[in-house]
DNA sequence: TTTGCTATTGCAACTAAGTTGCAATAGTTT
DNA sequence: AAACTATTGCAACTTAGTTGCAATAGCAAA
């Protein structure tokens, strides 16, 4: 359905990814905005987010939810999903600005992918 | 730590298997052995074959485990592993025998992966 | 075969992430 | 300013998975 009104919950959801260049667990953005809202609206102000092609949602290794603003994706094109990147040491999860080339399959047709590789991120490879 | 001792436990997870060519959740296996198990102990068996290179975990879509026998792993190497397709029409989740590219990227160690296409499979591909 | 050691199991209670229903609130349009 | 209804907060719930602990049962040694 999406986003109709400009609310006070909108902004402040947004205003935590405009400086942000990984993706926040929702868990995260509950913590953070704790004093301000409700966590059921934070989920359901996430999904409108995502249903409007504004950010979009990774599952994180543990099966949590990560959310990152969408550079390259549009409302109607979320599928086909770049790749992410979860760092083992530190836990951030971020977007891989690459193409993986999605296979072929006979008799299967592949209308989405989940692609999460993982490992050391920058940050955390050059303090071993 | 693996398996040690032969147990009813592991018998039944194990026949469980035997016939299965796709993946299993564990809230499917909770189910199906219901009656002769707890599913604590069904959660701390499946682990252990993990451990052992008998089966190994996936993700799915909703973030639930799924486990499938390990054909082609081994107990030091259940990394990099296949990856793995789950049917948006029948829920189903199986493994796919073919390789994908692990991309190297520049200060970043990847060390394992966790690939989950969504489409239609076989079966109900041919209903439509 | 019995004894003893300890891995394994079952149970109950808990945690953590996310969802639902509903009444109250607040954008937006008239 | 009034009215319409999208959005929010709250409390209660659901679902997947975990933990601690006492009871049970493989297995090895005697």
């Amino acid at each position: 359905m999406g986003v109709f009104r400009k609310t006070k919950s909108i902004e402040l959801i947004l205003r935590e990814f405009t400086d942000e260049k990984t993706a926040i667990s929702v868990i995260e953005l509950i913590k953070r905005l704790d004093s301000k809202l409700n966590k059921t609206t934070i989920y359901r102000v996430l999904e409108k987010l995502e249903e409007d092609g504004v950010l979009h949602c990774i599952l994180g290794n543990n099966g949590a939810k990560w959310y990152a603003k969408c550079n390259c994706c549009s409302k109607s094109n979320h599928y086909s999903l770049h790749p992410h990147f979860e760092c083992i040491d530190c836990g951030k999860i971020d977007c891989l600005e690459i193409k993986v080339q999605i296979p072929t399959i006979s008799d299967r047709k592949i209308v989405s992918s989940q692609i999460l590789f993982k490992g050391t991120c920058e940050g955390c490879f050059s303090l071993n």
